[in-house]
RNA sequence: GGGCCUGUAGCUCAAUGGUUAGAGCAGAGCGCUCAUAACGCUUUGGUUGGGGGUUCGAGUCCCUCCGGGCCUACCA
């Protein structure tokens, strides 16, 4: 038995997300760790909402709320958007805690008492109009290169020139339209990541085993023009974690914030000790996961994210770690993912494109979401979602194989013998090969799974329902029960013990349905399966169950045509 | 511009440099009748984006061209 601690990139507080955020992070982590948990580990897994930034006071003004009251609302749209999709997080917190707070402010103390931060006075646009130093893209303007209209003060989104937003000409904040802007000086912490580049560099080598993504972005990053720069980690904000040296003021650093990049990954352990509090839970419970010298030595830290937050994850949160010179607990292995696009194009929150997952949810059950999902995870590569193959996957590998295979075999056993595990007969050479062939997929599924390679376990357990459908249909006992019905029995017998088994496996991806079919069973638990044959002997004769209702109804396509329909515009 | 990823059957994807490039879905044929018109078996389908090279041997390594995507440090 391990322990396994477990994060997934902490979603933004601006909206709902959509299904491509939801599979990049949240979805896989939570398949890793119900299996972990099935397997007997002990597992810590985290996630939060990240609640500071620019684009959450622009959202909280836009409804006309204070940011405090937003974000404390849209963070329960969120949890229980993630209860919806049967996120098993131990704690969901929310990066504007308290602990959050003392925590960003401890490391940033202890950064500086290190000498890893650098101020740095330097020249920032101030937006009259609306009270606030403007984000280089917050400011707009025509590009001096292209003339378009609306570039952006980073980078002109016509000819993908990058700018400085003092190249603009006739510059006006994005926010307001205002063009009262003039250019302040303003002073902000630098993390000096520059200093533990070789330190970084070492330890990224030092992880062979990591997905190609994750150190390609990360060795990018650390060669890349002059190497790793050094990263502001301050910004003239309200809301968000006030600039402290621990407990401490910081002197010319009143009124600034914590740029959300650096408070954020800071999240991941704070969520921890909210964990504790919430749960009676003492310091020590929860620093046994993170201080490597209170007990988190033998803890393997594993986090979940999509590509884009690669280099905050491989660089900048390692460096806060290391230059701290603590012992918290470095991530052991990076899962990245790519982007799940949406019939053609890219799922967006900004323009309300593709499905999102309160929709999701109105629509059908999450297991329907987290099979497809899961088992078309962009791994390798970017993928695709559309209602056309969501629909023909679902469909066959939900309702027709596993579903209708539950659906046959207690249907069958009801109408010729009763609802309960019929006597008689004996297992033969078909069985075992059947036995031997499951301990091999299992095998197998366990492999991927352990390995994090999230497709290839699906098509794994997919094969492993097949299996069920095919000693069936080759035993024949509805065939069999005309001269022999205790060989029918004994048939029966052993595909009604498929169904926990089939429970039990399935369970990381579609819970519901594993619970639905234990239920069914009369099983109050059913642990891992660990010899094949023994786990199919766990339903005896005589053990009643009760037929269940179809697992998963099929989408018609009339459904998917409205769904198409209703999902084609804008949200 | 630079860097990285990617291109394999109609679709979604597999294949430590090593037999005849494999699965699922879709299509075709056959079988079964327990089951949600479900299931099973068989089967059609490939110049592995194009071209060149290295090698006894290339989907895999190198060069080049073409297409798709991501990142490029003040969105998060």
């Amino acid at each position: 038995m391990a322990r396994i601690l477990i994060t997934s990139a902490i979603p933004y507080i601006n909206g709902i997300k959509h299904l491509g955020n939801l599979v990049g992070s949240q979805l896989p982590a939570d398949l890793y760790a119900r299996y972990a948990r099935a397997r007997g580990h002990e597992v810590m897994f985290l996630c939060a909402t990240d609640e500071h930034g620019t684009p959450a006071e622009l959202a909280a003004a836009k409804t006309g709320k204070p940011v405090e009251v937003y974000c404390a609302e849209m963070h329960q749209v969120q949890a229980d958007l993630a209860r919806g999709f049967r996120l098993s997080f131990d704690h969901f917190g929310r990066s504007s805690s308290p602990q959050n707070h003392r925590l960003t402010q401890y490391f940033a103390g202890r950064l500086a008492e290190n000498g890893y931060i650098q101020e740095v006075t330097e020249k920032q646009v101030y937006s009259r109009a609306d009270n606030r130093f403007l984000p280089d893209r917050y400011i707009e303007g025509t590009c001096p290169n292209c003339g378009y209209d609306k570039a952006r003060g980073d980078q002109c989104e016509n000819c993908t020139k990058q700018l400085d937003p003092t190249d603009l000409i006739n510059p006006r904040s994005a926010i307001s339209g205002s063009t009262d802007l003039e250019v302040r000086e303003t002073k902000h912490l630098y993390l000096r990541q520059s200093l533990m580049r070789d330190e970084l560099e070492a330890w990224i080598d030092s992880k062979t085993d990591w997905p190609v993504l994750t150190t390609s972005i990360a060795k990018k990053w650390l060669n890349d023009g002059d190497g790793l720069q050094d990263r502001g980690i301050t910004r003239d904000l309200h809301w968000g974690i006030p600039v402290k040296k621990g407990d401490q003021d910081w002197p010319g650093m009143e009124g600034k914030v914590f740029y959300v990049w650096f408070d954020a990954p800071i999240e991941y352990i704070a969520a921890a000790a909210e964990w504790a509090e919430a749960n009676g839970k003492s310091e020590a419970d929860w620093r046994r996961w993170w201080r490597t010298d209170e007990g988190a030595a033998d803890v393997r830290y594993v986090q979940f994210m999509g590509k884009d937050n690669v280099p905050f994850h491989t660089l900048s949160f390692p460096a806060t770690i290391m230059g701290s010179r603590d012992p918290w607990k470095l991530v052991d292995y990076i899962k990245s993912f790519n982007y799940l696009n949406y019939d053609g194009g890219q799922f967006s929150t900004s323009q309300g494109r593709g499905v999102f997952m309160d929709q999701a949810l109105a629509i059908l059950p999450a297991d329907y979401w987290r099979w497809w999902l899961l088992s078309h995870a962009p791994e390798s590569s970017d993928s695709e979602f559309t209602w056309e193959n969501f629909q023909q996957a679902v469909n066959k590998d939900l309702a027709d194989v596993l579903g209708n295979f539950v659906s046959r075999v207690t249907k069958f056993c009801r109408s010729k013998f009763g609802e309960e595990v019929p006597a008689g007969g004996a297992w033969g050479e078909r069985e075992q090969a059947v036995i031997e062939e499951l301990g091999t997929r299992l095998t197998a599924y366990q492999a991927h799974m352990e390995a994090i390679e999230i497709r290839k376990a699906a098509t794994e357990l997919r094969a492993i329902w097949v299996a069920g459908n095919e000693y069936l249909q080759a035993a024949a006992p509805w065939a069999v029960y005309k001269d022999d019905p205790a060989a029918a029995a004994a048939i029966v017998r052993f595909a009604l013990n498929l169904v926990p088994f089939y429970a039990t496996l399935s369970a990381p991806f579609i819970p519901d349905a594993s619970a639905t079919m234990l239920e069914a069973m009369k099983m109050a638990n059913a642990d891992w399966p660990t010899d094949v044959t023994a786990a199919l002997e766990r339903l005896a004769s005589g053990h009643a169950f009760a037929v269940p209702e179809n697992l998963f109804r099929k989408i018609s396509d009339e459904e998917r045509a409205q769904w198409q329909a209703d999902f084609a515009g804008q949200r």
